[in-house]
Order: C-alpha cells, then sequence, then structure tokens
RNA sequence: GGUAUCGUGGCCGAGGGGCUAGGCUCAGGUCUGCAAAACCUGCUACAGCGGUUCGAAUCCGCUCGAUACCUCCA
C-alpha cells in the first residue's frame, strides 16, 4: 500500500514520506508512563497525541502493533550509587508493597486514558515482567565489548561506542565531545561517577544497595536494569530489532531515547525505530507542566475542576478537542479561557454532526464536499495537522447549518457520502465522542421524560400568553443548572455548567 | 555557560516570499412575547531594527523577550 503521509522525523530533523518496513503492518512503540504516581494531563497529552496517530494509521488500512510501555522499575531518584528507587521510595513512605503501588497508578493511568477516550495498546508490556530479556541484553551488549562491568554494575561506553556507530548524540544534537568531557554537569554533584570510565556512561545494570528492595538475580549479582534498557528490550522484542515508528514526549530525547539507540545498535547493530516522533509539552502559563513544578493536575481534578488553577470542570472531550487543537510539536500552553473556548467549539461541533442526519438533499451542492474531504485528509497527512484538519471540518460546520436553515442545498450523493464519513473520521480519527450520547443511562431517560412534560407545559402556558407562568418555568430551570433553548420546531434543553 | 525552539489580531492557535486558517470573545443581524440559546455576517495580525527581493509575517543579520534540553520528567 502506497502511503501519502508525512511525518516529522525527529532524528533527521525533517518531515518524510512515511514507508512502512512491511506494509500493511506498522510497528509503534512510545515510551509510557513510571508508575509511582499519578499521571497528570501534561503526560496525558503526549498519549492522546500518540493516540491520534495510531486511530489515523488504523483509518488509512495499516494493521497497527502499537506498543506502549509501563515502566514499573522506577528510575533513581539521583545519578548516586545511592539513589533510591522511585516506587521502592514511594513504598517504604507509604509502607506498601513496591508492586502495590505500581498496581494501583496502573489502574489509575488506564482509567484516565479511557476517560480520555485513548484507545488501549495492543501491548502494554511492564519492565519488571521482562527482567530476563534485560538481562540478556546486558549480555549481548558486553559481548560486543561496549560495556564494562564494575563492582557489580554495568557500565554503557559511550566514547567506544562513538568511535564505532558515529551517531552518539545525533537525535539530540548533542556534541559528544562535550558530554564526554563532561559539560554541563559542573551543576551536578555527581556521586558515584568514579566507577565510570567517562562522565557521558550509563548504567545498564546497576547493583542493589543492601536496601534496595526491587532486586533480581544477574550474572553480576543482585540488582536491578538500566534505566534505558526496558525500552530497547520490549521493542526489539515485540516490534523486531528494526520497527517503524518509535514516539515519546519531547524531554525524553536525551538522555533516553539517545541511549535506547546506542543500546539498539550496540546489540543488534540496528537502531531500532525509523522514524522517531517527540510530541511537545503542555505549560501551564508559559510553564512547562511538570511533576516537580508544583503547577500539575490531575486529570480528575480537571473533570472536577477540583484544582485552585480551575475556574470549571472541563469534560474529558473539551480537554480532546483543546488538545487537536494545537499542533503535536508545538508547546500547548493551558488557560481556563483556552479550554473554554474549547468546550464551547467541541459542542458546536457536535450539534452540527447531530443535525447530519436529519439533513434534506437537494439537486445539487453548493459546496465541494469531495474537495472538504481531500482537505481535511491532506492535513492529516501533513504530520497530523489536526489544527487544519479541524479548521476545515469547521468550515463543514457552516455548511451543515446553512443546510438545516435551507440556505443552502447538498445532493444526495454529497449528503450520502459526509454522513457516512464525517462522525466516522471525528469520532475514530479524532476520537470526539458525543457526550450527551453517552450519558443515555436510565437516570438520563427518566429525567428527559420529565423535562419533556414541563416543556409541553411550559408550551401550554406561552399559547394561553402566560407568560409569568413561563418565565418562572424558564427561570427556576436556569437555577437547576437547565437552559431551555427555544427554536424554530419546538423547545429542547441542556444541562448549563 | 552550551544547544535548540519560539515570539501571529482582545484571547487561543494554524500557516510560512504575492492568494492572508480555524475556535473563542466582541459588534451587527435573523429568530423570539421578551430573553437566552442557536444560526448568519463582520473584525486583516504576524516582537523591534536593518538587509535580500518587483514584493517579506514568511528568507538573512542583529537586538529584545520567552521557553525547553544539557543524565528525575510525557
Amino acid at each position: 500500500m502506497s502511503s501519502t503521509l508525512y511525518v516529522y522525523n525527529s532524528y533527521t530533523g525533517q518531515k518524510e514520506k512515511f514507508e512502512a518496513l512491511t506494509p500493511p503492518f506498522v510497528g509503534l512503540y512510545v515510551c509510557g508512563p513510571t508508575v509511582y504516581s499519578d499521571v497528570h494531563l501534561g503526560n496525558c497529552r503526549t498519549f492522546l497525541t500518540f493516540d491520534l496517530l495510531y486511530r489515523y494509521l488504523r483509518f488509512l488500512g495499516y494493521k497497527v502493533r502499537y506498543v506502549r510501555n509501563i515502566t514499573d522499575a522506577g528510575h533513581l531518584e539521583n545519578d548516586a550509587d545511592e539513589g533510591e528507587d522511585k516506587i521502592a521510595k514511594k513504598a517504604r513512605l507509604e509502607k506498601l508493597e513496591p508492586m502495590e503501588i505500581v498496581q494501583r497508578y496502573t489502574v489509575g493511568f488506564r482509567n484516565v486514558m479511557r476517560l480520555l477516550n485513548a484507545l488501549p495498546p495492543s501491548i502494554e508490556p511492564t519492565a519488571t515482567g521482562h527482567i530476563v530479556e534485560q538481562i540478556e541484553m546486558v549480555k549481548q551488549i558486553l559481548a560486543t565489548g561496549l560495556a564494562y562491568e564494575v563492582n557489580g554494575s554495568v557500565y554503557f561506553d559511550v566514547e567506544k561506542y562513538h568511535e564505532k556507530y558515529k551517531n552518539y548524540g545525533k537525535l539530540s544534537g548533542r556534541i559528544v565531545e562535550e558530554l564526554i568531557a563532561g559539560a554541563g554537569n559542573e551543576k551536578r554533584t555527581l556521586e558515584g561517577q568514579d566507577e565510570k570510565r567517562n562522565p557521558a556512561d550509563f548504567a545498564i545494570w546497576k547493583k542493589a544497595s543492601p536496601n534496595h528492595i526491587m532486586r533480581w538475580v544477574s550474572p553480576w549479582g543482585e540488582g536491578f536494569p538500566g534505566w534505558h534498557l526496558e525500552c530497547s528490550v520490549m521493542s526489539t522484542k515485540y516490534l523486531g530489532e528494526e520497527f517503524d515508528i518509535h514516539g515519546g514526549g519531547m524531554d525524553l530525547k536525551f538522555p533516553h531515547h539517545e541511549a535506547e539507540i546506542a543500546q539498539n545498535n550496540a546489540c543488534c547493530s540496528k537502531g531500532g525505530a525509523r522514524y522517531w516522533m517527540h510530541g511537545n509539552m503542555l505549560t501551564v502559563n508559559g510553564k512547562r507542566m511538570g511533576k516537580s513544578e508544583g503547577n500539575a493536575f490531575l486529570p480528575e481534578q480537571l473533570f472536577a475542576g477540583d484544582h485552585p488553577l480551575l475556574e470549571q470542570p472541563y469534560s474529558p472531550m473539551t480537554v480532546r478537542f483543546f488538545m487537536l487543537q494545537a499542533h503535536y510539536r508545538s508547546t500547548l500552553d493551558f488557560t481556563n479561557a483556552g479550554l473554554q473556548a474549547a468546550e464551547k467549539g467541541y459542542k458546536r461541533l457536535m450539534s452540527a454532526l447531530n443535525l447530519l442526519p436529519g439533513l434534506k438533499s437537494g439537486n445539487s451542492s453548493d459546496f465541494d464536499w469531495d474537495a472538504f474531504r481531500a482537505d481535511v485528509l491532506a492535513a492529516m497527512d501533513d504530520d497530523l495537522n489536526s489544527p487544519v484538519a479541524l479548521a476545515h471540518i469547521f468550515e463543514a460546520v457552516k455548511r451543515i447549518n446553512s443546510v438545516h436553515e435551507q440556505k443552502e442545498q447538498i445532493s444526495a450523493a454529497h449528503l450520502e457520502m459526509i454522513q457516512q464519513w464525517l462522525p466516522d473520521f471525528v469520532q475514530n480519527v479524532f476520537g470526539l465522542l458525543n457526550e450527551e450520547e453517552q450519558q443515555g443511562n436510565e437516570q438520563a431517560r427518566l429525567l428527559d421524560s420529565a423535562m419533556q412534560l414541563i416543556i409541553d407545559l411550559r408550551a401550554e402556558a406561552r399559547l394561553r400568553k402566560d407568560f409569568g407562568t413561563s418565565d418562572l418555568i424558564r427561570d427556576r430551570l436556569i437555577g437547576s443548572g437547565i437552559q431551555l433553548k427555544d427554536g424554530k420546531e419546538g423547545t429542547t434543553w441542556e444541562k448549563n455548567d
């Protein structure tokens, strides 16, 4: 199959035509969360970016194997030998088993992603489930002479690697000589560096100190895998030594992805992914949202409006829409005004989609619906330009409204096409569901029939010109958070939030 | 300090040498008993200063400002 999709490849620094290695199959690996605390909205942005990619690839007809890991062996708190594992630390503080911590936050993460309507990956492997494979890869790298063992730890030899492969630092634009010379390290007091031959070297296996809880037996003694190894191992295991796309947040470029490429080359003489894609950060007041910045909030807080920075609750679909309005490689600044604008835009889009089934066709079309569809796809083909795709969709929204108001026409063929295609695209590629429809439970049906009664009574009052009663009904309902909407074809209502 | 990226109308955000997205706000209008809602229409911006060019928001240089990364981070 021939694709028309172009993606920005961080490795080469340019947009490239996407050619699958073995079409129609596509291997996609995305760095998942470290589950020692709740995922915040910034984390979610990255996963929603790659959810969009996953969905679009499927929409194009690819058979995608989407692998997203769960990092359940916590990274160290610092670079020192004495550094504590984040999961182990949290476990100690809360008097829980490390795996209880892991379980709690893994479940929380999945719940949030489900609420945001992100499709689950094909495989969600964990680091601790692949210790054997990681030990195996350490052995392989040692065998090539590109790693060395010191006191039960194994370090990757960056200088030696770079001599052979000449590509360390290419992804992140680092100058290896400076890394090797230890540039930039002045700021930090790095302990435990004496074991390394070079400050740029990184651990692929680390000896466990006596009080380190998470530990495994290895040929080098009891220890745990290095920070970057799991992704090399699990992408290789499930997608092969060479695969299509590797994604992750911008902040993982260095050192994580740089190390990953080096490990892959060292062990398999192949660099892993052919296309590297990086999503940009979510910011709050211009500053990156981060666990350590104190400006992070959790999706649950967002949905409940329960955070000092939030003026109101915002629904999961509003959040999705908000993120679709920005390109994934741009930073996106979180503001209440921005979310409120997104909420209105989202509702406008949904009400146009609701009009679609009831539209009547005419003799011809006043709008080029075929070109519209092509424009949306062209935008998506251009490195997932969802903001432009959305802009085209809003042109269609305007046209749908005009057809509904009988100000313009649409041909039967176009109507049939768009009735099928547009909701399909919005739901399955953008992942935007109609939240009103989602709430079709028993309670909602009861409320709806009660509301219908009230609306009928008010209509009668208005016919009698008893506006006192009709306005009383309207105002009391407003007070209860229900908005009546008087239209040509009768009155409808919606929750006013 | 090093390396990048970016500065777009009231706000958010695309685009990226001439055709100048979109959303929100705002203003007019349609509808309405009045409102609200909804819908329609309108609002020509690209940090500053130079340069290249017939033509620059777009390319180049400088200045100013912001952010990110430089072994925790999506």
